[in-house]
DNA sequence: GCACTCACG
DNA sequence: GACGTACGTGAGTGCC
């Protein structure tokens, strides 16, 4: 008979302000105070401890407030308007809250415009109605209103159970009455009205009397003439605001499942290491002897029969077996292959690694595949090794097709949870051979949902740096089997017993990291993102980059000729006019022929003691009248277009599809942002008309057109929200041409001039503004360009809060958020460095406005192959993502309803998670190439 | 392998 | 008083 669910729900918030008042002022060994800290340490380790016992928890979760806005302030401005600011040495433990909480392993839950409360109150309403026992760690008055059955609460400083009966005995009434008597006293420290002159024991004796609160309000007429008469009579509508105030929102959107709060025995290693940094030594001696919950070192599911290190600090989860590579079985035959399918069913699921020979996806030939079952149980099936000379006798090795057919039902079955480390890459291998991997989790995605930002030394989300910083474990490297440079052999001549040591080491490897990347994630408050965005992207990624976009070879051989003869030409001219030949390539020769021969003004620059001759300084010279420079401008403009685009396109043609197929990165920016590489289709010209010509040559098959859908001003329309600038926000909701509006509020009028520099400042906003960044780009003083920026404050309020608050927020946690929970940290935003320190707050400023744009652009992706399948559009192909515009390829026919379906889409992405008050707007173009559809 | 330059949002 | 001046990327070239 299985225990029943006991869910406890701490409300860490309110016992951080009384642990403060009730114990001493420690401070740690860096100095920081650390006294309610230590009190809600020490409350953790009681709760833990309970875990295993009759009625303990099975299930425990800490809820945070994050922000005192929520939907109570809209109610009524005044609501805890009064707050006195915490005290100096409380301040800086409210991190450590968090610190503490996840050094215990468990789920912290902060949610952003909802109180702390509200979602005590809905979880313990989801548990209740699952049938589970609720216990609210808490004191608040405010949560005594959900006692009931199955719901009690705890107080751990007085070690007491608090059930009707303590409701009772406080305020003489049941729990279901309790907010009317919350509501008839209101509250001093929340600002809550009630009635003026009605304290807990009138309150509670009128509605003793009468039953509720509009029983009291009805009755208050017929009572007999008193002060308190006539304050009812005023004040009724104050108090039934105030009962809306009292009373708890039990149906806020909830970012976990129940089940992601299931306490397991606590990892001792985190604990320990949070234990030692504060000087938190006796409870450090309890560690070592049992421990919360014996610290059991096993997590469910994974083997144990590993001692207990004597180091509490032990650089590995204890409850894997150590790696070792002689362990791993190469598969060579059928019997034995379905002996390891076998087990992957069995286990529910299996970490997957393909090998190949190449990095390119789309090119790559599949050379053997990696399964990993549990952590060191690991297996490799070589399907192509034997190198390419075809007389040479090959080791033995299952025949590639019949392997391919038995791989095939596991790595699509439902129930079989498929884990790799950037699985994009074996998704595109395995598609090609007419596999669809489903379902799937990627340790590498996960790294990056908890980690962006994070300095980790050289790797950042890569395997090898994963498995050093988790594990503990230097993997075999590829190198070492291979070889580099004219002596480099393909992983099909790699001999079988070396291959399946490394091959079979990656899935174990990442089916480890899954063990330590997985409990993290709610935890850390990064399943939302994970499971909602980052995750179902995956796929859709993928497939974009196995459709590829079709480019004219042709044309763009043709404008390589003409781009190369006209730089013959100009290169002629720069040489007549420096008076000799030099390679204008060279920023070094070219810098010493215009400020040393030709005498120019110009400055050194920088480390390297060599002249700047960047765009800025020759435009600068141009304008002052050197036809050197305005030559080697153009020269350059050329020379980037000609090798970067028009020569190199061509060569990345793959030769099968006649397509171009990008590489994204799912992880390459820190803001949530996707990249693109090899090549990068995410910087092919635009802004000038030579340029431009580039994107006339991606064009579309016969029947059809490109379709490119654009977020019109994005990132300002989140900034006039995230903000909340009315003004800008009315901007938008009018359809006003948003620069133009600045330009009228800065400048007062509008022309080419003013609304120049009033776009200048709006993307300085965006990137964290400084007087001396905007004088630079404005070509005017540091005084002047201060005045504008102290002008823009004035005329959009909310612009400087939200910047004061973001880089608070950074400072104090480390991190920013994007609207739908998306973090990037900012390990140097305090440093002693001043340039370090600014330029991470001015990163922090930009963060949550792109990674919330990226957020949305990628949940309309997500979206998009759904709507249009539903939409019978199932001829529309997505082919590109560059940041805020997405581009299509479709039948011509198709073209007025796919636009319906994408439009929407993309103008809705942010529902239901975000509401957003300002309107997305989409841009929609088509034409017979991605030139002519902008 | 780094610095510089420049293409994009 | 000096510092180093806008956020996020990737690629080609020259040079050590």
């Amino acid at each position: 008979m299985a225990q029943q669910n006991h869910l406890y729900l701490v409300d860490g918030s309110s016992y951080i302000f009384r642990a403060y008042h009730r114990l001493p002022p420690l401070t740690n060994p860096e100095g920081t105070p650390v006294g309610a800290v230590y009190g809600y340490t020490t409350m953790l380790w009681k709760l833990a401890d309970d875990l295993h016992k009759a009625d303990g928890p099975t299930h425990m979760a800490v809820i945070l407030d994050k922000s005192s806005q929520s939907f109570r302030n809209e109610l009524y401005d005044q609501y805890k308007a009064h707050r006195p600011e915490p005290p100096e040495d409380l301040r800086p433990q409210f991190p450590l809250i968090r610190d503490a909480t996840r050094a215990f392993s468990m789920p912290c839950i902060e949610e952003d415009n909802v109180e702390a409360d509200d979602i005590i109150a809905s979880y313990a309403k989801d548990a209740l109605a699952k049938g589970w026992k609720v216990t609210i760690v808490s004191s608040d008055k405010d949560l005594m209103q959900l006692i009931q059955p199955g719901l009690d609460m705890l107080d751990t400083m007085k070690n007491a159970r608090l059930g009707p009966e303590a409701v009772m005995e406080k305020f003489g009434v049941t729990p279901e009455q309790l907010g009317d008597v919350l509501a008839l006293m209101g509250d001093a420290v929340d600002n809550v009205p009630g009635i003026r002159g009605i304290g807990p024991k009138t309150a509670s004796k009128l509605i003793v009397e009468h039953g509720d609160l509009e029983s009291v309000l009805a009755a208050a007429p017929s009572m007999k003439p008193s002060k308190m008469r006539e304050s009812l009579i005023e004040q009724a509508d104050m108090a039934r605001l105030s009962k809306v105030l009292v009373t708890l929102k039990d149906d806020c959107p909830l970012p976990n499942e129940l089940d992601d709060f299931l306490l397991k025995d606590i990892p001792p290693e985190p604990l320990a290491a949070f234990l030692t940094k504060h000087g938190f030594t006796s409870l450090l001696r309890k560690l070592g002897a049992s421990g919360p919950a014996d610290a059991a070192p096993t997590p469910s599911g994974a083997a144990n029969d590993v001692p207990r290190s004597d180091n509490a600090i032990a650089p590995q989860p204890l409850s894997m077996p150590t790696i070792n590579v002689d362990d791993y079985v190469c598969v060579q035959d059928a019997e034995t292959l379905d002996a390891w399918i076998a087990k992957a069913r069995a286990e529910g699921m299996a970490a997957v690694d393909t090998e190949t020979d190449s990095l390119d996806s789309m090119q790559a030939a599949l050379v053997g595949v990696s399964l990993a079952v549990a952590p060191g149980e690991a297996c490799y099936i070589p399907l192509g090794h034997g190198g390419t000379d075809m007389f040479a006798e090959k080791p033995r090795q299952l025949p590639f097709e019949e392997a391919v057919a038995r791989l095939k039902p596991l790595l699509e079955d439902d129930a079989v949870l498929k884990i790799g480390q950037n699985l994009k890459y074996d998704l595109n291998v395995l598609a090609r051979h007419g596999i669809h991997v489903s379902p799937i989790d990627d340790t590498m995605v996960m790294s990056f949902n908890l980690d962006a930002g994070h300095e980790f030394g050289t790797g950042g989300h890569g395997m090898d740096a994963l498995a050093d910083r988790h594990l503990g474990h230097t993997c075999i490297s590829f190198k070492s089997l291979t070889g580099t440079g004219k002596k480099q052999i393909g992983f099909n001549e790699v001999p079988l017993a070396d291959a399946t040591r490394y091959a079979a080491e990656d899935a174990d490897v990442t089916l480890r990291l899954w063990h330590v990347l997985r409990p993290r994630l709610p935890i850390e408050g990064a399943t939302r993102i994970y499971q909602n965005v980052d995750r179902p992207l995956i796929p859709v990624v993928a497939g974009m980059e196995r459709e590829g976009i079709k480019v004219d070879r042709e044309q763009l051989a043709a404008l390589s000729q003409d781009f190369a003869t006209r730089m013959a030409a100009l290169e002629g001219e720069i040489h007549e006019l420096a008076g000799q030949s030099f390679s204008i390539g060279s920023p070094k020769q070219l810098g010493e022929i215009l400020f040393d021969k030709l005498g120019l003004k110009g400055g050194k620059k920088g480390k390297t003691g060599a002249y700047s001759t960047d765009v800025t300084v020759l435009e600068k010279l141009a304008g002052e009248g050197s036809e050197i420079s305005r030559k080697v401008l153009d020269w350059r403009q050329l020379s980037k277009l000609k090798s970067t685009y028009t020569d190199a396109l061509q060569e990345q043609i793959n030769p099968n599809t006649g397509r171009v197929h990008t590489s994204y990165s799912l992880v390459g920016a820190q803001t949530g942002r996707l990249s693109s590489t090899e090549p990068n289709l995410q910087n092919i010209p635009i802004r000038t008309e030579i340029g431009r010509q580039i994107r006339h040559a991606f064009v579309a098959e016969p029947g059809n057109v490109i379709l490119a859908a654009d977020y019109s001003q994005i990132e300002l329309r989140l900034a006039a929200h995230m903000a909340d600038v009315e003004t800008l926000r009315d901007a938008f909701a009018k359809g006003e041409d948003i620069h133009n509006r600045t330009a009228q509020e800065l400048f007062g009028e509008v022309n080419r001039d003013t609304r120049g520099r009033a776009k200048t400042i709006n993307f300085a906003i965006l990137y964290g503004i400084s007087r001396w960044g905007l004088a630079g780009r404005l070509e005017v003083s540091a005084d002047e360009a201060q005045a504008m920026i102290d002008t823009y404050f004035q005329r959009f309020p909310g612009i400087n809060r939200y910047i004061a608050e973001t880089v608070e927020k950074a400072r104090e946690c480390g991190f920013t958020e994007t609207l739908f929970g998306r973090k990037t940290h900012f390990p140097r935003i305090n440093s002693k460095n001043q340039a370090e320190r600014q330029g991470s707050e001015r990163a922090a400023i930009n963060a949550p406005i792109q990674g919330t744009s990226a957020d949305i652009i990628k949940r309309a992706m997500v979206r998009m192959g759904p709507a249009l399948e539903a939409a019978g559009l199932a001829h529309v192909r997505m082919l590109l993502q560059v940041h805020d515009e997405l581009v299509f390829e479709l039948p011509e026919s198709d073209v007025e309803a796919a636009s319906a379906v994408i439009r929407q889409v993309m103008e809705n992405a942010a529902e239901p998670a975000v509401t957003l008050s300002v309107p997305l707007g989409v841009e929609i173009g088509t034409g017979p190439s991605w030139g002519a559809a902008h």
